[in-house]
RNA sequence: GGCCCCAUCGUCUAACGGUUAGGACAGCGGGUUUUCAAUCCGUCAAUCAGAGUUCGAUUCUCUGUGGGGUCACCA
């Protein structure tokens, strides 16, 4: 490899919402970049005007930036090769196809729409693959801007090349063909205008999905034409739809990646994932930070097969990530689903290690789980005694708790000094339930709930020791 | 249909040609100071099939099967 700088890009088409597919391409560019000290690009394809969106650049800059996935060069933040946009580009691939035309490499298309279908259904009747340069035309008009320019692939051959993740691949003469360099509208096509970029932004690696081999050959003929070494090819393997076997795409539900940080899910969380689902540097650790990844991440050890989507493995390795927050960030990540009366700093611990994901806080607070820290429980008496034991039973067990806990003073009322007095007296019963479960559910009415001592501590010693009086 | 790609537990994956095929998620069963959570331990579970090369194949080759991609004036 040359000692060149590296130079990786993203290039989405502002189409609409980014989901994870684009955003782990993106971020294997990215890291790539990030581990060789290069450059990342990130460029907006816009050269179909029909199917663009409007307001998805901003989403597509949103979500990269969500994620800490920054480019260096860009539409906002501009950069040494000119503009981002390819719309604003149009005089470079009109100078870059006025030379192939002056070779010889390109000519006007004659025919119209109608005649092509026609072309393409009687190949079709005839089961054969349709090919576009069996029509070419043997004399070629002058090229005047309102017909579509088309590639004259100079040598129908079949191609090998090499991919960093694939390894050698080939291609048989039938992926070969006379495409489109410019459309009828003025605007280049893909095929063309990405290679023209890449080119003048020096770009050495170009991370994109797999459906791209079975156009690689038409790519590497034409910078055969151009007379240019292409770059580095890595090709990624696809995300599969969860439960299925077919490349995850906006029909089947792939979600707008900004929908994952509204559910509470971690930006560490969604890098760490990604990256992993397709890419695994060997050895057993999985939780990674992302100056690890950095460090870890090779193109070799990318995956060749499709990995489906696990939404529980997601929440398995965002509840790793909570675990290693600090309590100040714990705090606003929390309070941001908390209303303002239920914010209360003691309460983030408790409902740190119940939670997957933020969102679910909404689900607890629906659910009532969380009432009891704030105000009185009300519920069925009946339900404070033990499964072993009896009213006059459970009564004493209360009284002697609520002795106990009185010699505790104010600020010695913490959850270890809470635990020991109670577990004194639970220990000397036959079953430690008959005294903890009355004392759970009297400060907490609730069938499940964290236990009697994180929650007499949170409550404080007034307030716990009149809940267990109202119990009586 | 042509061309191309892929194939290890249900899922994500590990394994210089030599391992009792390992780990994680999920599942199941337990332990842990009452319930839920958390945690710890255990357990179930895979090399698509058939040939070939080799002393030895998950690994290399071929064929088959299965899955996927692509054949646009979309990217």
């Amino acid at each position: 490899m040359s000692d060149k700088k590296v130079i990786t890009r993203f290039a989405p088409s502002p189409t609409g919402f980014m989901h994870v597919g684009g955003v782990r391409t993106a971020l294997y560019a990215w890291l790539w970049a990030k581990k060789n000290n290069g450059a990342f690009i990130l460029r907006i394809e816009d050269t179909d005007k029909e199917r663009e969106v409007e307001g998805s650049i901003a989403h597509i800059m949103e979500s990269l930036k969500w994620l800490g996935i920054q480019w260096d060069q860009g539409p906002d933040i501009g950069g040494p090769y000119g503009s981002y946009i390819q719309s604003e580009r149009l005089e470079l691939y009109k100078k870059y196809a006025l030379k192939l035309i002056e070779k010889g490499d390109a000519y006007p298309d004659p025919y119209t729409k109608e005649q092509l279908d026609e072309f393409r259904k009687k190949a079709d009747d005839e089961k054969r693959p349709f090919l576009y340069r069996e029509h070419r035309p043997e004399n070629f008009g002058i090229w005047d801007g309102t017909q579509a320019l088309r590639f004259k692939t100079p040598e129908i051959k079949s191609y090998k090349w090499h991919d960093a993740v694939r390894g050698d691949l080939s291609a048989g003469e039938e992926a070969l063909d006379d495409f489109i360099l410019i459309k009828t509208d003025g605007y280049p096509t893909y095929n063309f205008a990405h290679i023209i970029d890449d080119l003048q932004m020096e770009v050495t690696h170009i991370m994109r999905a797999d459906e791209f081999i079975s156009s690689t050959p038409k790519f590497l003929s034409l910078y055969d034409a151009l007379g240019i070494t292409p770059p580095i090819f890595a090709t990624l393997p696809p995300i599969l739809v969860e439960g299925g076997h077919k490349k995850l795409g906006k029909r089947d539900g792939a979600k707008d990646i900004l929908e994952y940080k509204k559910e509470g899910y971690l930006k560490e969380t969604m890098i760490n994932f990604l990256a992993l689902l397709g890419w695994n540097p060997g050895g057993e650790k999985e939780i990674y930070t992302v100056d690890e990844l950095i460090e870890a991440f090779t193109l070799e050890r990318i995956q060749i097969s499709g990995a489906q989507m696990n939404l529980e493995k997601l929440d398995w390795m965002n509840k790793e990530h909570i675990k290693k927050m600090n309590l100040e960030d714990l705090k606003n990540k929390i309070f941001g689903f908390l209303p303002k009366e239920y914010q209360n700093e003691k309460i983030i611990p408790v409902i740190a290690e119940r939670i997957a994901k933020f969102s679910d806080i909404t689900e607890m607070l629906e659910k009532a789980e969380l009432n009891f820290f704030f105000k009185e429980p009300i519920y069925d008496k009946t339900k404070l005694i033990y499964k072993t034991s009896t009213k006059e039973q459970t009564d004493i067990n209360i009284n002697n708790a609520i002795k106990s806990l009185e010699d505790l003073n104010e600020s010695q009322f913490t959850k270890e000094n809470v635990k020991e007095a109670l577990m004194q007296l639970a220990n000397a019963l036959p079953s430690r339930g008959e005294i903890l479960h009355p004392i759970r559910f009297a400060l907490s009415g609730l069938d499940k709930s964290p236990d009697p001592f994180i929650i007499a501590e949170i409550l404080g010693k007034n307030e716990t020791i009149s809940r267990l009086q109202k119990a009586l």
